[in-house]
DNA sequence: ACAGCTTTCGGTACAGTGTACGGTGGCCGC
DNA sequence: GCGGCCACCGTACACTGTACCGAAAGCTGT
């Protein structure tokens, strides 16, 4: 696994996020093309399956000719993730404060960044320990603070409040990647995977105290195979918080 | 890595997290003490370095004996999380709703929740596509959703606003998780972290349109080196989700 | 055109991982 | 005392990220 010792150059990383990186060598390879061949295999098969000696068969390389241009795996990463987050607002700086009030432009917010993580669903694997620092990055990040700007909060409040509501979508997002994932791993419909676990849980459970839990568990299994549970959580979440929200804003 | 091809036995995963597993051999090999040695580890070191072999070795048992009692390793970590999940509540059923009303109930909730993954954040780590479907969990799901029966939700809306609470915590304690790792990975405080970043990036953010998140990156940025950042990220989302709840529940 | 140097490429190797397979040793029933 | 069974575990395989260093290709100076 990952070295650790001659402790990873930040700075270089930094810079590799913002384009400093060097051109075509003698193959032709270029960060770009790395970084694009690693966003389709991850896009395909999830971030497990992303493994520099598939990078670079994909690209008709050695595997340790990447490491030329990239310094490792999680600098790669760090990179995939940047890039990624360009599709987000087409480089228009002013596309959420466009749309309407704070509020418009945080549910085209949410419903952006959920779509994003359909489109790229390994975004929600990811476990790095540094925030990612890429130019993308920061240009969503100033495009989805300034609808809160000026309506009422402080600084520190407009970032929490934008936190809030990433988070909701992210965390959404995550449990629905959890059901699908389940569907697609044991091949069976939501439904036939229920049939085989209810009877055992059934048969287990023999405590008496779940009285609540089993009631509603029963009314959101009966809405989860209607389908469309997901959306209707990320949006009852998302009026919870801007409700939240407003309160705050106009307090009586 | 894990074999897929012969379909995981979703019934013995089952009967095995609620306690149907086999005696001690003749090594005095029984599931608990593999479930207690993997926690050990992966508090003291992270998900990361928990390994089948490391396991094995705190038991003074060879690696395969394990696969006597354990499926695998994915049923390992569903073990453990099962487990963790009993410090909770400490097995009272009302332990939420005892103090006092639902919003009460909620911090107490959220508080406790934080706690865990203090203790263990291997928590926040794990990427299983399966639900923890084991009694501590169950019982878990009892406890935090009994303040919220008949206080005016519907079953659907208590298990989304339950969810909304819960991943708010989550959230926050993986934010709080990332810097605090970057802290050990680095060697540095957050502070000279920030000043071997801080050069970098303002040679290299030449992008003009940055101007909201400059004033609040850095606003926040001072904060946090106030050092109690995530607990004021915690309660605030915490008021505004709960404001958002009460106007679900009493509008006008 | 050719020599020499620099830069880039990739084969091999190493320390890990999860776990399948099959041999072995110790315990239990007779 | 002894046959049989089963828990245990040594070995092996297919992977992973990446360090090391030889090889080859291209550019430069003459």
């Amino acid at each position: 696994m990952a070295r650790r010792s001659p402790a990873p150059d930040l700075a270089r990383s930094i810079y590799l996020l913002w384009g400093h990186h060097p051109g075509p060598g003698r193959s032709g390879l270029t960060v770009p093309a790395i970084v694009a061949a690693g966003i389709e295999i991850a896009d395909v098969d999830g971030l497990d399956a992303l493994s520099m000696r598939k990078v670079a068969d994909r690209l008709g390389v050695g595997a340790m000719s990447l490491y030329g241009h990239v310094p490792g795996k999680d600098d790669l990463t760090a990179l995939m993730v940047d890039a990624v987050h360009a599709e987000l607002y087409d480089q228009d700086v002013t596309a959420a404060t466009r749309v309407g009030d704070w509020r418009a432009a945080m549910r085209f917010v949410a419903e952006r960044n959920w779509a994003l993580y359909q489109r790229h669903p390994w975004l929600l694997e990811i476990r790095s320990s540094r925030p990612t620092l890429g130019p993308h990055v920061s240009r969503k990040y100033e495009v989805e603070l300034r609808p809160l700007d000026g309506i009422g909060l402080s600084d520190i409040e407009m970032d929490a409040a934008l936190t809030l509501v990433l988070s909701h979508v992210d965390s959404t997002a995550r449990a629905h990647r959890k059901v699908s994932r389940t569907r697609t791993e044991s091949g069976m419909t939501d439904a036939q995977w229920w049939a085989v676990v209810a009877p055992v849980l059934d048969q287990v459970m023999t405590d008496d105290d779940l009285i609540v839990s089993a009631r509603v568990g029963g009314a959101v299994g009966a809405e989860f195979d209607a389908a469309q549970h997901p959306e209707h959580a990320l949006t009852f979440g998302l009026d919870v918080i801007l409700d939240g929200i407003q309160a705050r804003i106009t307090p009586g």
